[in-house]
DNA sequence: GGTCTTATTTATCGAATGACAAATTAAATC
DNA sequence: GATTTAATTTGTCATTCGATAAATAAGACC
């Protein structure tokens, strides 16, 4: 008997199902192998030859565009703004819930390497990204703790979106040291959540009566 | 006249300082085009050939180590340790005025650049730089907080340290969004620092008590 | 079953890369 | 000023890269 472990029958999908298929494993590629791997790595890992690629993007910048949109784009969950406005719970509810939630998405070897990568390469969809953030987490919440606070509704204070950046950015570096440096972390996250929202919530009740009149 | 604007006279620098030289300039290079740059793209940055490098350091990899070696090895200060340690200050103005100055040394572009790229090159020295931070920062700030507080010495719980490493990576992603992402930040660092020692030390204090009892 | 469409491969190009050997030249030594 | 030492350049090699053109073959349609 001959051994037949090479297959030489082709496998042929349909444009788009090949198309799809290139994305998906594409994000794991440059995830895991930085942006600059060669394309011929990619094939390879797709079991495909490197011209190939070029019947579907025209170019290898092209099918990084297309990596940015499923992993930043795709993967944001509209429900995630209203969750934060949800009047009927405390707020310390709600942000325990969106921090667990949103990092149930955002904690993944590939979304991190992925936003670290093209955030280096200075691509400006990281900045577009930063201001989905502001706009639509951070600003959101403090506008839900000035009304929960009793306080007048205005737009927040530059120094209290950052103040709020600290936190969601301490929780943002929880996750590069469990998934870049790959520390063993002896914390479950949910732990580390609530202590950072309680932290956030006490310190943001003293800042915002204190800063009061402008 | 002829022009002479080109210059073939050939600086002859020492192998001390020509080495120095090479690494200083590395560092630049490497933190704004990757480790993955050419070496002939350095070279041109030195005003030297390539082979150059090669008579200085055997081999692309070994001039990298040497560039971790001058970002993270060599700027470390030692007199922050002591700094965290000085019992004749309230800890929180030690806090303070400790991120200050440490944020002075990590926050510009080489130093930040430099740590993510190795950090995804997946090189060990940034589990060994975050085991320093542990070790001689957070620690050490953990227990100067028992100390203030009254309560008796003991070692950190590993929730109290990712405590601390919440508001430490809160102010390294302000340093991130700064530098890497090139964010127009509009508050002032030392009031960011301010605001996140605060809220650390507040939520340190009813989480230090709470869980006492362990 | 023959024909057509198109998914896929083979073959290849020019440029760029890390690295090495040999030739050159600036500066130190006597 | 001739000689020696070593810093620096010139020349080159084998790979690898992104990309293109042409050849092949799998599946759809009648």
């Amino acid at each position: 008997m001959i051994e037949s472990d090479d297959k030489p029958k082709r496998k042929r999908l349909s444009s788009g199902e090949r198309r799809e298929d290139f994305i998906t494993k594409a994000i794991d590629f440059f995830a895991d192998e930085g942006f600059e791997s060669s394309t011929r790595g990619l094939a390879r890992k797709l079991g495909v030859t490197q011209p190939l690629l070029y019947r579907y993007f025209p170019s290898k910048e092209d099918l990084i565009s297309e990596v940015y949109d499923a992993v930043y784009v795709n993967r944001w969950r509209p429900e995630w703004e209203d969750l934060l406005r949800d009047r009927n719970r405390p707020l310390i509810d709600r942000l325990n819930e969106f921090y667990n939630v949103y990092t149930d998405v955002i904690f993944n070897r590939q979304w991190m390497r992925i936003y670290l990568f093209s955030g280096l390469k200075g691509v400006d969809i990281n900045r577009r990204y930063m201001q989905l953030v502001r706009q639509r987490i951070l600003e959101p919440i403090l506008k839900e703790a000035r009304a929960e606070m009793g306080l007048p509704d205005m737009p927040p204070k530059d120094c209290e979106v950052e103040f709020a950046w600290v936190m969601h950015g301490g929780l943002f570096y929880y996750g590069v040291r469990d998934l870049i440096y790959e520390s063993t972390l002896e914390t479950q996250k949910h732990r580390v959540i609530a202590d950072a929202v309680a932290a956030f919530m006490a310190g943001l009740h003293i800042k915002l009566n204190r800063d009061q009149p402008s």
